[in-house]
DNA sequence: GCCGGAGCGATCGTTCAACGATCCGGCGAA
DNA sequence: TTCGCCGGATCGTTGAACGATCGCTCCGGC
């Protein structure tokens, strides 16, 4: 075998190809969908036989689909009542928030790619992303770049199951979001404060990009907390 | 209602009552425990049909039991040929030692609960039952209380979220060990290295423990990683 | 009037049987 | 040897069924 085929052989098998996604986890994306947009309240139930007409997969199929979600803390299940909209509390976004000023000023310190440019330029792509969408009153898709930046900020540690870890913590941030309704001007005052931190990465000063995102977690945790209790 | 209903009430409403884990997750953690306990190496087959019979459950309950434990890297499916257990390579201990030394460190540095007299408890708990287990010759027991340990800084944190995400890393890096083996003397040093880092919590002098542990993890890290390419 | 238990419908948890789809191994032909 | 084809085994998915449990309504007793 000649060593370009070689070559080939080694690429085909790092990019392994993944066939269609099996129907439960289609129909795990397709509800995961509905309920970080918004579209399904917290709260509300999800009665399986509606469900099941609704996206024409069989009542198991989508039982599967729904034990995914819970586990991923998206949905929530009562013993012989149904399965629910997860309504996080001011409990769960303290215990999310702990969490976050663990990990998310972490990776600013101590990422391994907190250092190299390709870190900072992750960053900034998300700060930019964030003011284009501002600039056009795309809010939801300020919001979006508001996560962006956030699981950017974790990619600096440089291990997937971090980052898959930390987007299951956003997408439950998002039902906290849509609980407290206001979206517009909750990530508005935070646009300027990713640059500001994005611009202290790119300086090299990783000490003082960690202490600003600490601040502003903690900041946010502090004003979801009062918009949930008053 | 008099004040001393009230109460009861309220320690109930607490102590939420879970009548009998659903059959599915009671067939998910028999199936965990013979892995994490090594009764099933990894890469061994798991076929459906075989394991419905051995635990006399259908084959729908089966599926979500495999469906969580994939969720949780245990397991692995691949597309119509079957599940079998995980097999962890060099890649994937980098991976999960990335987290760790991000996330244990960072928990004794800042934790909430690193500077009270509790959260050593804790450590010093896992420290001699780690030392009962290594007088009385139970490998395994030294193993356990290792985890333990480990579960107990990053308890330090205080996020039950990030507690059961360690859970599973934890469980993750038991595959390893069975992969590579040599249980008893692996963990044989670290026991003096965990009582090392609880001392240090104990004094408050948590900045020196984070250090001790960071060089601690990413000796064990190089440890594994030679042992697995060896 | 309202408080608590009996009855009822709806839904969930679980099982079973079945069908097509896909993969693996072996056999034969070029 | 290499390729194509075929059969067997297993998976992915479905549909239907049964008992169990829950929420609600209704009704009698205080």
């Amino acid at each position: 075998m000649t060593d370009a085929a070689a070559d080939a052989l080694a690429a085909l098998a790092r990019a392994r190809i993944v066939p269609t996604a099996t129907t439960a986890e289609r129909t795990a994306d397709a509800v995961r969908e509905q309920v970080v947009e918004g579209r399904l309240a917290p709260g509300v139930r999800l009665p399986e036989q509606a469900f099941c007409d609704a996206l024409s997969v069989s009542r198991n199929t989508l039982r599967e689909a729904f034990s995914q979600l819970i586990a991923e803390r998206i949905l929530a299940r009562a013993q012989h009542r149904g399965v629910f909209v997860a309504t996080p509390g001011v409990a769960d976004v303290r215990d999310v928030y702990r969490a976050r000023r663990l990990v998310e000023p972490g990776a600013v310190r101590h990422g391994v790619h907190a250092a190299d440019p390709l870190g900072g330029k992750a960053l900034r792509a998300a700060v930019e992303e964030g003011r284009a969408a501002a600039a056009s009153g795309d809010w939801t898709g300020v919001a979006d770049a508001n996560q962006h930046f956030h699981r950017a900020v974790v990619g600096l540690a440089g291990s997937t199951r971090l980052d898959a870890w930390m987007a299951l913590l956003l997408a439950e941030m998002r039902l906290i979001f849509h609980r407290i309704g206001a979206v517009e001007d909750f990530h508005a005052p935070y646009l300027e404060r990713n640059a500001a931190v994005a611009d202290l990465v790119e300086q090299g000063r990783l000490e003082d990009a960690a202490a600003e995102l600490d601040a502003y977690l903690a900041d946010a945790e502090a004003r979801i907390v009062a918009a949930l209790e008053g």
